[in-house]
DNA sequence: GAGAGCAATATCGTTCTTGATCATGTCCTT
DNA sequence: AAGGACATGATCAAGAACGATATTGCTCTC
């Protein structure tokens, strides 16, 4: 599935159009990265969780060279399943 | 953020009501969770993507016993951040 | 439909998640 | 506003993910 099918189903269960399902799409996706880059956590329950965690490795590895390499500390991006999709998945 | 915010997002965004913008985020949730059930992967570009993949852990650990307990194999839900989202976690 | 733009893959050592469960905190519905 | 429902945290060890990068393959845009 793709970010076109979500349209499609916007689209399909509305009055919007293509175009302005597609934008509501996009509304929606900003919407979360502004969440989260404000260090927001995101928590829909029933289908997942997001929240900002510090990534703690400080190192990596250059396959070519096949030695270690320095990584800049940053953060992540932590993804928890909720209750509907650890059963479906189980 | 929680489910409610991004219903408040679709309302501000378009012509549907509180209730009918309420309905659509769950129709969208119903959508991607019907894809994963379906062991479609989800790959929306420029925020993440989602794939079902197999369980390979066979142990786990009971806190109160402190010992080793038998798990079910089964799925699991990979989440992988987009560009977007590896910018501003970085 | 073609070209451009991301995602997927492989690699390896260290860090981190997974897994069950109860208690606690937070959210949603009545 | 309160109660019910669901997420969170703690716990431990072993197995898995993370990290950079270039190439390949799929997706999106025009």
């Amino acid at each position: 599935m793709i970010k076109n099918d979500i349209a499609l189903t916007i689209e399909n269960n509305s009055e919007l159009n293509r175009a302005k399902s597609l934008l509501m799409v996009e509304t929606i996706l900003n919407a979360l990265k502004k969440s989260l880059s404000e260090d927001e956590k995101i928590e829909i329950r029933g289908f997942a969780s997001l929240r900002v965690v510090s990534k703690k490795t400080g190192y990596g590895r250059d396959i070519r060279r096949k030695k270690q390499i320095k990584i800049k500390q940053g953060k992540r991006i932590k993804f928890r399943p909720g209750q509907d999709l650890k059963n479906l998945s189980s």
